[in-house]
DNA sequence: ACAAAAGTGTTCCTCTTACACCCATGA
DNA sequence: TCATGGGTGTAAGAGGAACACTTTTGT
């Protein structure tokens, strides 16, 4: 038993977008694949770390490769730090595909929110990746579903607790889709007229002179989030009574 | 530019502690400190890890060296990446500690809250460490001062949201002791009424049939924490609405 | 005219806040 | 008897939950 000196460090990046009806997840297929082994073909994207680049470096440089965005939004969750999380023939896949050497490799898990449109499709799809429904995941290669799973739960908790919602839209949107992504992502049903007073009510959103065109029903009312109402709200609230936030 | 194989992976704890006034951290005075360096004395106690241990496993290990105690609350919170984090002397000082030759350390923060009881006590200063009040430190060494910063704000965000309180006070406490400690920690005064009114109502809090003694006023009525209850809370919460907690 | 989704108000109730005095004990 | 901190109640206001119908458009 000693210091651990030769293992490798990598993060995974779950890279969520939401189509309007239901929560996607991008996923690659791995190359290196030989189609008579039992190993799952589909993995969440990432890489193992570079000597002088830091773990967020390292996952902004692997979301870029993989959806050609900069300026996501990305954020760190939870470290995969079992000794045999990888093992057998994944750990040999791993070392030949990286043309390394390594016993073990302890992994970060990133996850990201883009907005899901037309260009980075086109990107993502001309490089072989997709975009699945999460509830439709059943297995993932390696731990990579564990670590599907833990970006879901984080991912849920944010969405409670900060506007992270607007990042997987589109500068401008509908209330209506707004309150489907909640529903999409928390599972759960919104009463309408309650969610629309309150979202407005909070000033984050701002009307734009625009409206749906061509539909078979009223047009909806495009909004866009606005960033500096809730920075403002976000800097008030730290003056007052910070014990109101408890929920048991 | 090459993928990262030497470096380490290391583990350091904030251990926080409550004496009933203020909020208090473990501290370490670091071994094979050459009195003439100007390298800062106090870290927080930390570990390489293990070949075969996970980062957890690596965390209880730090603990139980530096307190004496297993079953103690322990939760991840940040990672340190920076390959500059620690170098020049600091990285010599790692190296030489252990008998290693890395370039470069990502270390994980942990932090862990503990019972001050006078066993614990007792045993952290036979070994050479201290409890200090976390709002007297100016420095530590290497990068120390920013990961007990991160420890502190997540401390905060838990405290808000659910019952980590406990895990820094006796079994036996008094309503003000738990009062104190969420002003202590979250620098806010808090009503008394409303307090007692709250934390009764939430149907935590079973009272004791003892009293304080031998204090020159009304003795106080000393409460336990009430796990199943709590646990039995959110069980039932998981049912409705989540959409409730929004706060902006 | 009809189908389809957008948009709108009110009532009830719960939870939060603000606030001041009496009580039990040791010295 | 006094000093000390423990313990209690109420009223006003804000915010959350439940609930059904009208409006605008394309076909």
């Amino acid at each position: 038993m000693s210091i651990q000196m030769n293992q490798s460090l990598s993060v995974d990046c779950a890279v969520f977008g939401f189509n309007g009806k239901s929560l996607k997840v991008l996923l690659i297929e791995r190359r290196y694949y030989a189609p008579d082994t039992r190993l799952d073909k589909l993995k969440l994207p990432g890489a193992m770390i570079l000597d002088n680049e830091t773990l967020p470096q390292a996952a902004y440089r692997v979301l870029e490769e993989a959806t050609g965005l900069r300026d996501v939004y990305l954020k760190q969750m939870d470290i995969f730090s079992d000794p045999n999380r990888v093992s057998g023939e994944e750990l040999e896949w791993i070392n030949r595909y990286h043309g390394i050497r390594t016993e073990r490799v302890v992994t970060v898990g990133y996850y990201a929110l883009v907005k899901l449109d037309t260009r980075t499709v086109a990107y993502t799809t001309a490089k072989g990746a997709q975009w699945v429904d999460v509830d439709s995941i059943q297995r993932l290669a390696m731990d990579h579903k564990q670590i599907l799973s833990a970006a879901l739960a984080v991912l849920c908790r944010e969405m409670l607790q900060s506007p992270v919602a607007f990042e997987l839209l589109p500068r401008k949107f509908t209330i209506r889709a707004l309150q489907n992504l909640y529903s999409a992502v928390l599972g759960i049903e919104i009463d309408n007229r309650n969610f629309r007073k309150k979202i407005l009510a909070s000033g984050f959103l701002t009307p734009t002179a625009e409206r749906e065109q061509g539909v078979a029903h009223k047009p909806a009312q495009y909004y866009t989030f606005n960033k500096n109402a809730y920075k403002k709200a976000l800097k008030a609230k730290l003056k007052l009574g910070f014990i109101n936030n408890w929920r048991y």
